[in-house]
DNA sequence: AGTGAAGATACAAATAAAATGTAGGTTAAG
DNA sequence: CTTAACCTACATTTTATTTGTATCTTCACT
């Protein structure tokens, strides 16, 4: 009942491009280096979000990412199901269960996932910067 | 974000005991092979549950174990909580994450935790049988 | 009393998933 | 043509989970 770290990293690396200046690019080992974190772990999650179009990747010397759109449009609950690899919550098949059929337990988790992605679709990009911005900077050492 | 099989085997054996005609008692032995499942593996989930007092079980010849409460009072948020080690969605302290002290991540994350918690908290083992008790009986091979 | 069936308890091993590491490829700026 | 950046693939390590083995204790029945 925990995401992964990729998830979590990827959410780290979102919220340091939701503070980074408009036009302003970061780079994998910068961010693997403000925040200690797996380098190569980084580079994957640079390497899916570009994938799907969630940042804009450049290759080469002076390339880097930054943000495909602005924060207020990229939704928390969207990047939590992108980066975590499955939302089930259970998994009936594996090892398989026999009730299942008429089993009602899937319905109700479902629905408890459901609520789960709900209370985060509330939530964009933009509110983890709001009214901290400032600080932000400081800590991630920016600009 | 997904249950550990530890918790989808509990809520397995609850049902289990939801379905059996009050009175009766069921076996570690009984369950691990109607289920397919690990023996140790229900062994210790009786363990856990009959120190927490969801179930109660009898040692010895013709002993065995079953729900302490009626099922109505017997609620799945509590016993998913109970079964799963931890409830927490991230944690930012281990890899430490230097934004923390300002990250509104964790906050947004708690939030929809407890929304998955609440929408679980609607239902009890007898929302699990209910209409199918008839089904549940023949597929478990009861009575 | 003794036997066997049941849960209680502890620890060890295997498995799987996640996280991390290494290496080289490709692109683009200067 | 060199360097800095992302791209891609694969290998390794680590961790947590799952499963297995063994023994102990309790209790009913003979």
């Amino acid at each position: 009942m925990q995401l992964n770290r990729y998830t979590d990293y990827g959410l780290r690396l979102l919220t340091y491009l939701a503070v980074l200046p408009p036009g302003q690019r970061a780079s994998i080992d910068e961010i693997s280096k403000v925040y200690d974190l797996s380098r190569n772990h980084i580079n994957k999650i640079v390497h899916q979000l570009g994938k799907e179009g969630i940042i804009e990747t450049k290759r080469g010397k002076g390339g880097g990412f930054s943000l495909a759109r602005p924060p207020e449009q990229i939704n928390i609950a969207d990047m939590v199901i992108l980066l975590e690899k499955s939302m089930l919550i259970i998994n009936c098949q594996t090892p398989a269960c026999r009730i299942s059929p008429v089993c009602k337990l899937n319905g109700i988790l479902l629905e408890a996932g459901n609520a789960f992605v709900a209370s985060l679709r509330k939530y964009s990009l933009a509110d983890l910067v709001k009214d901290n911005r400032q600080p932000l900077i400081q800590i991630l050492d920016l600009k």
